[in-house]
RNA sequence: GGGCACUUAGCUUAGUGGGAGAGCGCUUGCUUCACACGCAAGAGGUCACAGGUUCAAAUCCUGUAGUGCCCA
């Protein structure tokens, strides 16, 4: 055993121990090893991220469910890697591109896919170096990456046996559209922002009546009005009884259209009129489709106006809305215009605003698949942790709609479909391998590839068997399929958890999890999201540079409530490193008195004789088995701040301040029995505890597994045993212990807390001796206290401590009372401050008289005793006899004080 | 517009029917032989508001107000 530095030194210790771990492959399993598998799927980071705070407590859940589940024996794999990101990262090396005065269009998609690749090898290992320094135990041989040939291979086989089925269709659709990225999105990706906004309203004139009222449409997108193919009304609407045979011209372009009938028209909604844009708005689509009415798309993908706009054509949408707007209203067409509010889709990506847009893409149909995922849930084979999200994602199930999946950009998985260029024959079909040597119908051969790539989440779906080699089959696959825990944020239930949970009943017959763990977001102070664009993020690798990573992973722990929101600021991270400290400390001093006792400790139980063992030892340990119980007990039910709490109390509240206080007095006498028998049940209490804060903080609690001599060089704590709670049974058996001893023990620690406020009360300095004298209520406790009158005394920072059961002050003397043991009296000569001493007294004595009258009330309740349980009566009628006890002691003191 | 969550000490919050707890901050004293990233003692709460259920409500129900999130 070497002797441990004055100081913790974190990154040292992080820097030795991951790398310790991984030399030996502690966090790779296969089949063959032993245990009941447990596994959990790394939700991918994307490729192009830097690890954020979100992450950081993504992946610290992760990581202590997984090293636990180890040490308890199980056979562990937590697979780890990163997912393309489509967009993001085409976004990251256009812009490096336009620095170079270039575009991926100059470059050619060949050379641009090939770009990319040499981007994500340069810069792709950035957030796995950061979950390293984090401490993720994740099986590293098996990281993986959604464009992995492997993945490719996976993805391309769902998409061909998809598209056979019948379940992938191309069509012509509204989309969301986003003109900076030049792409569709799926539904999930346009975040709805509540935005104030206008509402235009627009006289449309009837057909030679230029002049006159018209009708009056009210829309927030005026540009869109240059794709207008008609008006609607609802047919029951009598303001427009007779309307419908008239025409109307639209204005700025002078284009006759149509008043159509629909029941889709709300008559309440502005003028109950609305203008019909079927290229630019999903439910003018639809009814566009009822009326066999054409659209007219009026927008390039970029956003700036076709030549449908006639006169507008080239102007952006922004500047065109400007410009159709001051013509309306200098034609005379514009009414009014009011402030609306309304919900604007953004690109997740990039935050533009998101354009409806009419273009040709693929779509997933959903509802079949989703059929056993929503069953799976209802059922509980999938369980959502909390148990509120089990709602949330019924109702997207129940909803759902279908899944555009197509996207015009060129980093991903391209479309395996296939097309003859025979127009003739005009055939497609999806193969997997690539390009087929003929077209199956016509034979043909000269064919070319669909140009678009499959959306990032098609591949991410897939994550919990594609990683595992599917579709071969292998014993990894049957071994660790379905995986046990997947833990994320409320944010990607749609985007991913629900297909995911689809994907595996499709593919693999069966649910990819059990159960899934939804954490709170990562806030700042003020309650908002961080974002890199708020600039209020806290970096971790920053904290972690400042306190450790285990500072910043049990911080994390301790202030995050199951599934709430977690706000955080840099001095939270205090909380951890404190502890750390504390625990660097506490185990310098176990050192140092093992040491020089010349003490050997062992990891395990050590041989202790209850013969030798004090009340206060065997309050250790039942105090270190209740923790233990309460600290899996919390992590079994994913309540990761509880057991945050359970461990730190025990370390720092039970063991430091009570019991290495009370071993002072034995380790630094001359007992050697006691000696050895403390030093026993130190190293066994703090091994364990150790043990049971190893997930949270596996840095420092490795380093003093081995500071202190715990295993052999070459045994990890991270290999177990977990911790094993004895009840009070099993305690009984081994140590002797009692709930009537841990009582007493309990009892004179707050016996010593009052004699230490009555030391506090009188501003006598903690280094000055004083006298003490106990009351003991029976002779019985007065022998018990007599026996640990040297730990009392210690701990009182007593010169003398007279423990009489007939002690009657002769003179006013400050005096306490502890319930079960007795009175403490503190004789000072002279100082004695009778006045304040009988107010202070008088004042707990009509605290007590208050509590007394409140239970009494209860006690007379006719209802009460005859309706509450019994044993709530009975606690009450103990209590008030309690009560009246303290009550009648303290008017005794009193008495006493008056002299 | 629909749904979900939250409102407890100055701050962050735990606590799902029977004694209001913790961490930080604050006050006082202390460089006490592991630790000042510490020790000891202490102050501080009409549990958002209004009703209801119950012998009993921070806790269950209804409503109101405020805050946040999700969906349309």
């Amino acid at each position: 055993m070497s002797g441990l530095e004055k100081q913790y030194d974190a990154a040292a210790a992080e820097a030795k121990w991951y790398r310790w771990w991984m030399e030996r492959g502690l966090f790779h399993n296969d089949s063959r090893s032993p245990g009941e598998p447990y596994c959990i799927v790394i939700p991918p980071p994307n490729v192009t991220g830097i690890l954020h705070m979100g992450h950081a407590l993504n992946n610290t859940v992760q990581d202590i469910l997984i090293r636990r589940k180890r040490m308890e024996g199980r056979n562990t794999v937590w697979l780890p890697g990163t997912d393309h990101a489509g967009i993001a990262t085409q976004n990251v090396v256009e812009r490096a591109l336009r620095k170079e005065g270039q575009d991926r269009h100059a470059l050619g998609r060949e050379a641009f896919v090939e770009r990319v690749w040499k981007w994500r090898e340069e810069y792709g290992a950035t957030i796995i170096n950061q979950l390293k320094r984090l401490g993720s135990a994740c099986d590293w041989e098996r990281e993986r990456f959604t464009m992995d040939a492997g993945l490719s291979r996976a993805v391309e086989e769902v998409f061909v046996r998809l598209f056979d089925k019948g379940l992938i269709y191309r069509a012509n659709y509204i989309t969301n559209w986003c003109p900076r990225c030049q792409t569709a999105l799926s539904d999930e990706e346009s975040e709805h922002v509540d935005t104030v906004g206008k509402l235009y309203h627009i006289r449309y004139p009837f057909k030679g009546d230029p002049a006159g009222a018209g009708v009056v449409v009210a829309t927030t997108r005026p540009e869109t009005m240059l794709g207008d193919v008609a008006v609607a009304v609802n047919p029951r609407d009598a303001r427009y009884k007779g309307m419908l045979e008239r025409r109307l011209i639209l204005p700025l372009l002078n284009r006759e259209m149509p008043i159509i009938a629909d029941e889709y028209v709300d008559p309440a909604f502005g003028t109950g009129a609305v203008k019909v844009t079927p290229a630019h708005d999903p439910n003018d689509f639809e009814m566009g489709r009822r009326h066999q009415l054409t659209p007219i798309d009026v927008m390039h993908p970029d956003g700036r106006m076709n030549d449908a706009a006639g006169p507008y054509a080239g102007l952006d949408r922004m500047a065109c809305r400007k410009k159709v707007v001051a013509d309306l209203e200098a034609g005379g067409y514009l009414v009014k215009i009011d402030d609306h509010q309304h919900a604007v889709g953004h690109c997740y990506r990039c935050d533009t605003v998101v354009e409806p847009r009419l273009s040709l893409q693929w779509f997933v149909k959903m509802k079949p698949l989703a059929e056993p995922a929503l069953r799976a849930v209802q059922e509980g084979t999938v369980r959502f942790i909390p148990d509120r999200w089990t709602k949330v994602y019924t109702e997207w199930m129940e909803n759902i709609r279908d899944w555009c999946i197509s996207r015009q950009i060129w980093w991903g998985h391209r479309i395996p479909v296939y097309y003859c260029d025979d127009p003739k024959c005009g055939h497609f079909w999806a193969a997997r391998g690539g390009l087929p040597a003929a077209c199956p119908k016509c034979g043909g051969t000269t064919l070319h590839q669909d140009a678009d790539v499959l959306d990032t989440w098609f591949s991410s779906w897939l994550w919990p068997f594609s990683t595992f080699g599917w579709p071969d089959s292998n014993a990894d696959l049957k071994c660790y399929y379905p995986t046990q825990t997947l833990v994320t944020a409320s944010e990607i239930i749609f985007f991913w958890v629900a297909r995911m949970i689809m994907a595996g009943y499709e593919f693999m017959g069966a649910a990819p999890f059990g159960e899934v763990y939804i954490h709170g977001t990562v806030r700042d102070e003020r309650g908002r999201k961080m974002s890199k664009s708020l600039g209020n993020s806290i970096d971790p690798l920053t904290i972690i540079d400042q306190y450790g990573t285990d500072a910043l992973r049990f911080s994390l722990m301790m202030i995050t409530a199951t599934g709430q929101d977690v706000f955080l600021s840099n001095d939270k991270f205090e909380i951890g490193r404190n502890f750390a400290t504390k625990i660097w400390n506490a185990a310098r001093y176990l050192q140092m008195q093992t040491e020089s006792a010349g003490f050997t400790p062992t990891a395990g139980e050590p041989a202790l004789d209850p013969q030798w063992l004090s009340a206060d030892d065997r309050h250790l340990l039942q105090v270190l088995h209740q923790s233990i119980a309460d600290t899996t007990q919390a992590l079994d039910r994913f309540r990761f701040n509880d057991a945050a709490h359970a461990v730190y109390e025990f370390i720092w509240h039970r063991y430091c301040d009570w019991y290495v206080e009370f071993s002072k007095e034995i380790l630094y006498g001359k007992d050697p029995v006691r000696k050895t028998q403390v030093l026993g049940v130190m190293h066994y209490a703090f091994s364990q505890a150790l043990k049971l804060l190893h997930p949270f903080m596996p840095f420092l609690t490795e380093e003093l597994w081995h500071g202190l001599g715990y295993g052999a060089a070459d045994d990890s704590i991270l290999c177990g045993p977990w911790p094993q709670a004895l009840d009070a049974a099993g305690l009984a058996r081994r140590w002797g212990c009692s709930p009537e001893e841990r009582a007493y023990v309990e009892a004179k620690q707050d016996l010593i807390r009052v004699g230490r406020t009555l030391r506090a009360d009188y501003g006598i300095s903690p280094t000055q001796k004083i006298d003490y004298i106990l009351k003991p209520l029976t002779q019985d406790l007065a022998a018990r206290l007599r026996a640990d009158e040297g730990g009392i005394r210690n701990l009182l920072r007593a010169s003398a401590l007279r423990i009489e059961c007939d002690f009657t002050p002769g003179q006013a003397m400050p005096g306490g009372l502890n319930n079960q043991l007795g009175s403490i009296y503190m004789p000072v000569q002279g100082l004695i401050d009778v006045q304040a001493e009988t107010a202070k007294l008088t004042t707990q004595v009509e605290k007590i008289r208050a509590d007394l009258s409140r239970i009494q009330a209860k006690l007379d309740n006719v209802d009460f005793v005859a309706k509450a349980p019994e044993a709530v009566v009975d606690q009450q009628r103990a209590k008030r006899r309690e009560l009246a006890e303290t009550a009648e002691k303290l008017t005794h003191l009193l008495e006493m004080l008056k002299g």
